[in-house]
DNA sequence: CCGATTTTGGAACAATCGTTCTGAAATAAT
DNA sequence: ATTATTTCAGAACGATTGTTCCAAAATCGG
């Protein structure tokens, strides 16, 4: 009946993103999505829809695979505070490693006051860390790991907010070194 | 001689600095400018450059009242480490009432990155709370306020990068209450 | 009042924005 | 081979971008 698309939609997505994780979304021109993507004007639009509906796909796609990646670091951990020590230490070293600020952060400071759309996947996103570190923390807690006192529920925000923290010390200080110790006086906050 | 100017620059510019600060500076087009300070074209190029270097002139002027708004609240408190807290609830306090995210956050997400004149204006500004922030512990440290073994530079880093996720948190959710509590538990870690 | 200098409103600029459309080439199933 | 659908390159759209320029009005010091 018809011809197939000649590229995969996936990978393509996952330029797309890469730029405007890189730029920002008023930063990043449909002529730059073209010329990144490598693929034609119409083409995109079949796929995609328009910039702001490309734009979400691409956030939701980052959104859920840094929430995919927090959970396999749970599961890898042997108690429930080493395993948000572990999201701790992760947080931090991606934030070094990645070379550039996380893009639901980003996102969050640029468009989640005008874009409820955005907003949306944000706090849902945010929402769903919040709730694995919750889950840990009380576990933590009826292990003696964490005191009982603390509520769950702002520690876990807490941490979350950190991460945030962390690129912007990042972004401005660019210190690694830095970065590690504020992570680990995170944990020391927690943990005591 | 010659004709003085019918405005007043200073306060011109605290209307420019608003919009930029509402909608940040990608969003935020020369026409909208022109219409929210009441200007000519021809007048606002004459007076302060193009739309950089005017906006540049905004984000200094921010950067520098709210860490005079800081200096005051230091002014006023009766010991190192009351004056610490003062300073974390206030930038609570701050986060719940402006309604709108802190111009130097907005900015260093949107804009440190790729522009180093906008990277060193932050960059100073919060070396300069950070400094503060640091003396105020140092001297708590000595009146026993605040544990000795804790270094100074990465508490004050801590506070200030915790300011940051003040308002991801009041972006994401929205909350004064659960907000206050995380002000009051960062508060605690840096006492004991 | 006069001459110098600004302000002012708006026209004009080329460039770019996001988006739509065209028409031809390519490829799939019938 | 025919037909249906998609890709592709690029033209074209009106709107908006940041910036410059101009002539007229306003206001100052002498």
């Amino acid at each position: 009946m018809a011809r197939n698309k000649a590229f995969e939609p996936e990978e393509k997505l996952e330029k797309a993103k890469d730029l405007f994780w890189q730029k920002g979304y008023n930063a990043t021109s449909m002529q730059d999505l073209v010329e990144t993507m490598g693929l034609n004007r119409g083409s995109i639009y079949d796929t995609y829809g328009d910039k702001h509906t490309l734009f979400l796909q691409c956030l939701r796609s980052y959104a859920d695979s840094t929430f995919e990646d927090y959970q396999r670091t749970v599961e890898e951990a042997k108690s429930p505070i080493k395993a948000v020590e572990k999201i701790i230490k992760r947080a931090a070293l991606r934030t070094i490693a990645e070379g550039r600020t996380c893009m639901g952060v980003k996102s969050a400071f640029e468009l989640a006051s005008v874009d409820e759309e955005v907003h949306a996947i944000l706090k849902e996103n945010t929402t769903n860390i919040v709730t694995v570190l919750k889950e840990l923390l009380k576990k933590a807690q009826k292990a003696g790991e964490v005191s009982a006192k603390r509520d769950p529920a702002v520690l876990a925000n807490f941490i979350v907010s950190n991460f945030t923290g962390f690129w912007q010390s990042y972004l401005v200080y660019g210190d690694p070194e830095l970065l590690q110790r504020q992570a680990e006086f995170l944990v020391k906050s927690i943990k005591k």
